[in-house]
RNA sequence: GGAGGGGUAGCGAAGAGGCUAAACGCGGCUGACUGUAAAUCAGCUCCUGAGGGUUCGGCAGUUCGAAUCUGCCCCCCUCCA
């Protein structure tokens, strides 16, 4: 089985301009790919890392990648997928994003073996009339327009801006293809317009075929996109998202998405995949669990996976130890603290009243026992296991 | 540039001088039932020393009293140019 049968078997594939020529690329390693990833956050998240995940697969089977950090894109922002305009970005966040990137990115990709470019290299001095000269003429506003990623913000209103991020992108994959014999690009199935784009003014410029296929969106069984929590998206830099965070992210996602995101996310064999999946359904929280481990392993690392895996299970099914869970080291000198200050000043609560209420509603515990008045107050010269409603968990440590 | 419509809590959306900290829906949180799932049911969802305090795009007014009325400003949408 080739690459491209696996990706496919995995349900990776969604959408390929031309499968024959595809398969027949990649199965033979002589793809040089690449895929974008636009600076609009300081980290990377579930999406960057399907991405990435894809790379590394695709890099195993001889083809090479690129990176594309959208240093300069960066500026203009895609409105694929946006009912809004972007926040604009400057150019110390963007670079500063870029270097965030880069050194999550290091986890995943053997950065010696794999090609990376910055588009602000080429995009950022470009001449106005010259680049509309050169590449103006090759598209069609008509056609443009009924782009899927435009259709949703005409009703909304799109700002020339972000109209002419389509047309930075198809350069951009022009540009690869020209300086460096770039010959694919990968990308979510949200990009899948701006990559025809791409593929069609190398067409046009040079009359000769250039491909590209986009990766399946993570979707959940309700049709909502994945990796995204009400606080925002699930991070990989474990600042912003701890991996014990991460890992409960994945041990609580639904039954019906289990089997999907083994396929998609991780790197275990497909037969190992079909053994789990042929599981009795009564063994649904264990593959839940290998399926959280494996993640978090590639994401940050074997040893975090073991501490959190670990803390779950102490946690949650009282074997293993609670060395590992996750814990506030309070600063102050004081002895004792109300239980209210407590989940304030870790972070569980954002204001008093949420803490008071949360207590009222008897969803705080303190070492397993409840907290049944609001006036409680707690010594804290020992740790104190906090737990805020049925799955936060919080050790309170003195400095 | 002209005409019209609009900006209300995380989002959608009522309210058109006091009865409004602001209906309702979604989302979120807590509890019950479970399997750290889903579905369902109940409660909560601006802050607070629980006395109050600060909110309805911004600023300035009218009024005993303003999300609601007036003026100016900012932003968005539709149609015309």
């Amino acid at each position: 089985m080739g690459i491209y049968e696996e990706l496919q078997a995995r349900g990776l594939i969604a959408q390929v301009t031309d499968e024959k020529e595809i398969r027949e690329l990649i199965n033979n390693g002589g793809a040089k790919f690449y895929i974008g990833f636009d600076p609009t956050a300081d980290s990377l998240h579930v999406g960057h890392f399907m991405a990435l995940c894809l790379m590394k697969r695709l890099q195993l089977a001889g083809n090479t990648p690129i990176v594309l950090l959208g240093g300069g894109t960066g500026h203009v922002g895609d409105p694929s997928g946006r009912s809004d305009l972007r926040k604009m970005l400057d150019a110390e966040q963007i670079n500063h994003n870029v270097q965030c990137f880069m050194k999550q990115m290091s986890r995943f990709i053997d950065f010696d073996k794999a090609l990376v470019v910055d588009n602000k290299d080429w995009l950022l001095n470009l001449n106005y009339v010259e680049f509309l000269r050169d590449v103006g003429p090759h598209f069609s506003v008509n056609n443009m327009l009924r782009a899927e990623c435009y259709k949703q913000r005409m009703e909304r209103g799109l700002s020339f801006l972000e109209f002419n991020y389509m047309i930075m992108q198809a350069y951009d994959f022009y540009y690869l293809n020209q300086h460096y014999g770039c010959n694919m690009q990968f990308g979510g199935d949200d990009q899948w317009s701006n990559m025809l784009a791409g593929t069609e003014l190398i067409r046009k410029k040079t009359g000769k075929d250039a491909y590209a296929m986009t990766i399946t969106l993570l979707l959940n069984s309700e049709g909502k996109k994945m990796g995204k929590t009400a606080n925002g998206a699930v991070w990989l830099d474990e600042n912003k998202t701890t991996p014990f965070e991460f890992f409960q992210y994945w041990r609580n996602i639904e039954d019906a998405d289990v089997i999907k995101c083994f396929k998609l996310l991780t790197f275990l064999p497909l037969d190992k995949i079909n053994e789990i999946e042929s599981w009795d359904d009564s063994r649904i929280n264990e593959k839940k669990e290998i399926l959280a481990y494996e993640l978090t392993k590639l994401v940050h690392g074997e040893e975090k996976a073991n501490q959190v895996l670990e803390a779950a299970r102490s946690l949650f099914a009282g074997t293993g130890s609670d060395e590992n869970m996750p814990s506030f080291e309070y600063e102050g000198s004081e002895k004792e603290l109300g239980v209210i200050d407590i989940l304030v000043v870790s972070g569980l609560c954002t204001s008093k009243s949420e803490a008071r209420r949360l207590i009222e509603q008897g969803g705080v515990s303190v070492d397993g026992n409840k907290v049944s008045s609001v006036n409680e107050v707690i010594n804290i010269t020992e740790p104190r296991k906090i737990k805020k409603g049925k799955k936060v968990f919080l050790k309170f440590i003195k400095k």
